[in-house]
DNA sequence: TAGTTTATGTCAGCCTTGTTGACTTTCCAA
DNA sequence: TTGGAAAGTCAACAAGGCTGACATAAACTA
């Protein structure tokens, strides 16, 4: 009763869009984002930090001198959400707010020395743990893991994923 | 610089496991997984209801006449924080807990049908965007996205993950 | 130039959902 | 039969979301 879309089209089995492989999907992205986390987690937790500033350092990495607009753009929080975070790792002196030259109103955010160092152990947990991920899957099957990812985003994030992309390392 | 591991072994590329690339896929988990709970907790916040509650339902429908302590590895919580969502669950009616025969320390829960009746449209929701996402990317992109979310996982977490496969409507 | 809009920050307070610690009830095994 | 383990509950705390109100400075505009 849940096997919908059992329907053969163009010779072309559709299986694969079953209730029961879509609930698949649903609880592997449950439980492969756990994992996704759990490494730079831990070492956030050694240091008194949570999640939300792992996610600022990594777009402020990303993207040095971008403003705190921008920032929020791209993470969908608040402001006030934000500048808790964002307050916090400025006090610690991992991350540097400077007044903008052409626009005074803005601040244009960058790491410190000690915020990429924390920034690229953060980073390297979780890479260590998708490239072993990737090198165990293989080149197509990671081109598929990218594809249905950026389907399953809204546009606007898409648009910005994709923005990221361009804009990032040759 | 952060191009390492751009070695060709065996005639094979492994430019898929760039630093960079593994950076687009961490991106890429971080603006899907939003997607990925977006309808549902659009549909959770009109009830007053949050993540943990559509978390609950799941794996109650999944496995009815599972106990608490069971739940309780599935989703990685404590039983404080897990007893609360339940609670509130049982006194609105959407689940029911009954204590065990053999064991009467024991609470076997299930859904009632009004829990049924939420579980189904949280899990359309969810499922809607998962069916878009697969028919773009087409069957091969569905496998390879499966392989990867599967390497992510915890050891344990696969373990479970399968278990909950296995035990799946054929 | 006066008035409005924009970017940012801050305070207060709320909610969800994690945590730990302490407790009761129940079961089982020595 | 008794002591420990297991299941569940209650209380209190913390992180990190949220809204609303308000301040300031800078930029824009009529």
């Amino acid at each position: 009763m849940a096997e919908t879309a059992q329907v053969v089209t163009r010779g072309e089995s559709l299986l694969f869009l079953t209730d029961d492989q879509l609930r698949k999907g649903i609880e592997a992205m449950f439980f492969a984002y756990r994992g996704f986390t759990a490494d730079p987690d831990r070492i956030l937790a050694e240091k008194g930090y949570g999640r939300a500033h792992h996610r600022a350092l990594h777009f402020i990495n990303r993207a040095p001198g971008t403003t705190v607009n921008n920032l929020l753009t791209i993470l969908g929080v608040t402001k006030q959400s934000l500048n808790r975070v964002l307050r916090t790792l400025v006090e610690d002196g991992l991350v540097e707010a400077k007044v903008g030259n052409k626009d005074k109103r803005e601040r244009h955010l960058r790491l410190t020395e000690a915020g990429e160092t924390l920034e690229r152990a953060l980073s390297e947990a979780q890479r260590g743990r998708m490239r072993a991920a990737f090198r165990a899957a293989g080149p197509e099957a990671v081109a598929g893991f990218r594809t249905v990812l950026e389907q399953m985003m809204d546009p606007e994030c898409r648009r910005q994923f994709n923005a990221l992309s361009d804009g990032g390392p040759s």
